[in-house]
DNA sequence: GTCTATATCCAGATAGAC
DNA sequence: GTCTATCTGGATATAGAC
């Protein structure tokens, strides 16, 4: 038996990780936390029952780290964005053309709203819902942006708290129906801008 | 012994009916159909495991009247408003003030719409997902309501059932964040008119 | 019409072989 | 590192008393 180094070791350990964590995506994306069974994550992921419990403690710890990449990844997003040296109204579009192309071309993306959505909404361990509040930092860094705009006069007058929260409403509500309907077409990203553009 | 008559006992039927529907209702909303347990209902409703057996046949027999009813009374509301004698915009207007209203002040309502999410996207017994293309008709209606809109100049030009999508995705959204949020506040219904206003 | 008690099944998690 | 076999709890649904 030729022995496997330290960083072989290492590297399928993180394969296998990555490879559980890719088909419980799906699973609980579609299913929701407690409808989704070890044996669906099992049958996605090509691995044993066993072997994701070498893995993870339990499916709740699946989950979170899910729900923890896909806010980490939102907020980073948003980050980015209101990092760019352009216009509030330019940075609204960049939001919105940034998510939409997401959700159109990788179903992976879809699938992480449905992640927050289920933590967000659905009754379940505590923690889920305390992790879910830093999204909602999303919601304020918008509505900053949009306040900014009000002053330069891109943006519609009016709360911008509650045109952030219809904004990220809408992107939500596209993704579901991006897996509810098989024929969906991510709409243009105009159409999103035009709730807050002047 | 006293002998109830026959109206009587189909009040009582009724009543019960309804008292479990009810209890249900915020279950399967809060939780997705196959993470709502019989002994929530119970507990929510306040009857027993027994009797939900005796007037429905099995669990999904309640969540598919919820669907039923959460997407007639969505269709019923969308055909009143076509059928106004007003114009297109005022039409859409109605329709945001209409279902905002509905979730600012009954959370039944927001439910409701829980209730078609879960259905829709969640993986379940397919006559689910059949019932839902119900649904779907008013995404269409909304769109030959903008066409006509965009005839008259009211409404801006664009594809007509990409605006209505993000109308209803925005509703949607809107629906699961007074169900996350303790502190939610629904937004101006003008707001979801600029979606589409010229 | 309503309840309690129980049968049956299936899921999450563990143990231990290879 | 990976697998199969098993334990154990809990859920749906049923049976039958009141």
């Amino acid at each position: 038996m030729s022995p496997r180094s330290e960083e072989q070791n290492e590297a399928i350990k993180d394969e296998r990780r990555e490879q559980i964590l890719s088909g419980a995506l799906r699973v609980f994306a579609r299913k929701g936390f407690a409808a989704a069974k070890i044996s669906d994550i099992v049958s996605r992921s090509g691995v044993s029952h066993g072997l994701v419990y070498h893995y993870f403690d339990s499916k709740e710890e699946i989950f979170f780290e899910l729900l923890k990449r896909a806010i980490d990844t939102s907020s980073e997003t948003l980050l980015m964005v209101d990092g760019m040296p352009i216009s509030p109204l330019e940075k609204v579009r960049q939001t919105a053309q940034y998510i939409l192309r997401g959700i159109g071309e990788f179903e992976e993306s879809a699938y992480y709203f449905l992640i927050v959505i289920h933590a967000s909404v659905m009754e379940g361990p505590k923690h889920y819902q305390d992790k879910y509040l830093e999204a909602s930092t999303a919601l304020t860094t918008m509505a900053d942006i949009l306040a900014e705009g009000q002053k330069t006069g891109e943006i519609r007058p009016g709360d911008t708290l509650q045109m952030s929260t219809v904004f990220f409403s809408a992107i939500q509500g596209l993704a579901m129906y991006k897996l509810a309907m098989a024929d969906f077409e991510v709409p243009d990203p105009e159409i999103l801008v035009n709730i807050v553009r002047k």
